[in-house]
DNA sequence: ATGAAAGCGCTAACAT
DNA sequence: ATGTTAGCGCTTTCAT
């Protein structure tokens, strides 16, 4: 284990005490400028912690204070597996942000309904907040949280019980009801839309969006051109399949990894984009960028995301009273395939 | 705020030994299992814990035994931009193991010059070890972790004079000997070859195994087609179109992302592969398997890497002897893209 | 303005 | 086998 005479010695208040010859105490309030110490003692002791490189021990600093400066970021197990890029943008922004706070950020990996992760970072002590990246029906990590009485933002959209705890989200509703009404106004009726689950509450915002377009409109929804609940790939090639028997105008997918699957299907089967079928995507990403054709999406800001969630948490920590939603725009971008 | 019928109490050792009407050490004993105490008291601390859910405070037992149950796993910032696919798996399974074994897992997002991500942990006395996610030469990160004398692993090839640090890796340098021998003997000999920065140790790796295999065959490496240090997209795509012109059989590319681009350019240039001319990719990833054709590539296994890298990590901080490094296997695997 | 002393919740000698 | 005592490095009353 770590008995380091080596190279770096670790100091801490009693030795710069000793050798300044004060007390601990006025150490302690010349770093943290929390009790009354003189100018000149103040000065003293911030010049010998800067020459020295003096860092307090946080792990101390925290038991005297029932504090951990660290927060958990929770994120979905199956990450591992799957490229999710507004989740690594948002994960981003709150370490960013978290470590310019002087909180350091703690992985906590959960599966849909098992909440030990979580529990154990809790049990433990280990964190004083939590950002849940990403948000489920009947989430139980949100009673857990609160059983605990520790503060977290939810990025998404919590859904009754849990649609007063705090969080923060892209306008997902707003998203899907724009891309999809601009389909409807270039013309396009038979709108299929493809998606997986609606256990994520994301997803209930863009169906949502979506219908809500058509309602605006005065239009129906083509219920025989609605797939949802797809999770395995085979599931959603068969689904698409079903839904070209309808004739469609436009395949309107959930999320990029749909879109992605969809186009390369399309092109397997030899069904040209646009010009047989436009193509759209709920959510853009890089990759849509890099396809032939280019793909139509609403774009939204996953670093702003994090950051918001981050800021929001922040605040709740500290005490501060901040809204208990924040909800960030988006922008349609229209490319190739949808073009008319 | 509404109070829960499910408040969380938080206990402590002292309140248990009061209730159980014995000291704070026996409890502490009983739990640990370190002392010497009865089995009738061991069980009924045990019990009494068990039925109130007692779980102690590990950051002062941290305080008390220098130690945090923190590793910090340490990850290139430029993740925020870009899709690694082995790196998600190595996460996962790094964030498996570690809590397996009681330890919870601190995020570290490091640009290649700036250490100060790291630095802040070490200072704040948060980890007692660390995974490095990826190599350069002459990492900064290799001297500052030495001179905390804190246990690492990192995960690919340090070069001299880090050499002798411990250290996990796929065996680029056979893997990509491997590819380049049997593309040769397919016949091909004129093989370019396209990557980024030879900062990136397992870059150096690479080229690496892929010289060796002509050496092998005592055949001479056409220096014009070899183009490296390659970063942003236009360079690349100008790298590939100059070594078009002289003719390739073969272009082999540094990994999935170099070989992602160069599909795409091909295709929309009309080059049809294998046809007109091969692809392959020294890493494999699922996108190359999505393409049309699918590209043959190198394929490591990233969890069983994560996984010994904290296993070796796990080793070194209880102070058991490892092995100074270790190497895991890989399998090429030949897809439509070099079909002769 | 500064210090002495009492913890935070745990572990680890050192008794007994 | 169990208890007593003294910390770990910091913050925070409460005196002075």
């Amino acid at each position: 284990m770590a008995m380091n005479d080596a190279e770096h010695k670790v100091m801490n208040l009693s030795q710069i005490a000793a050798e300044l010859g004060v007390s601990k105490t006025t150490v302690s309030r010349a770093i943290s400028g929390k009790g009354r110490v003189s100018e000149e003692t103040r000065a003293k002791v911030q010049a010998y912690i800067r020459i020295h490189n003096y860092r307090p021990n946080l792990v101390a600093r925290g038991l005297a204070q029932n504090k951990t400066y660290n927060v958990a970021l929770v994120i979905p197990r199956h990450f591992q597996q799957l490229d999710l890029a507004f989740l690594r943008r948002t994960m981003g922004a709150v370490y960013e942000l978290a470590t310019q706070n002087d909180y350091d950020v703690l992985l906590s990996m959960v599966s849909e309904r098992d909440t030990s992760p979580l529990r154990r970072l809790l049990d433990n002590h280990k964190i004083d907040g939590a950002i849940l990246t990403r948000t489920i029906m009947n989430d139980p990590l949100i009673p857990l949280l609160k059983e605990y009485s520790l503060p977290f933002v939810a990025i998404g959209r919590p859904q009754p019980p849990d649609d007063q705890v705090m969080s923060v989200d892209n306008d997902q509703v707003g998203g899907a009801r724009e891309l999809t009404t601009l389909l409807l106004m270039k013309g396009m009726r038979r709108i299929a839309i493809l998606g997986g689950t609606l256990l994520y509450t994301v997803n209930q915002s863009r169906v949502q969006g979506f219908r809500q377009a058509y309602a605006q409109m005065n239009l129906p929804v083509e219920e025989n051109l609605v797939y949802l609940e797809l999770e395995s790939d085979s599931q959603r090639i068969n689904a698409l399949e079903k839904a070209l028997t309808f004739g469609p105008d436009c395949i309107l997918c959930m999320d990029e990894e749909v879109a992605s699957l969809v186009m390369r299907t399309l092109r397997q089967r030899g069904i040209k984009v646009p010009e047989q079928i436009k193509v759209a995507s709920l959510y853009d990403s890089p990759e849509l960028v890099n396809m032939v054709p280019q793909v139509t999406a609403v774009q939204y800001d996953a670093f702003q995301l994090g950051n918001m969630a981050m800021q929001q948490l922040l605040a709740t920590m500290e005490g501060t009273e901040v809204e208990r939603r924040l909800e960030l725009g988006f922008q349609v971008i229209l490319r190739d395939s949808t073009k008319t």
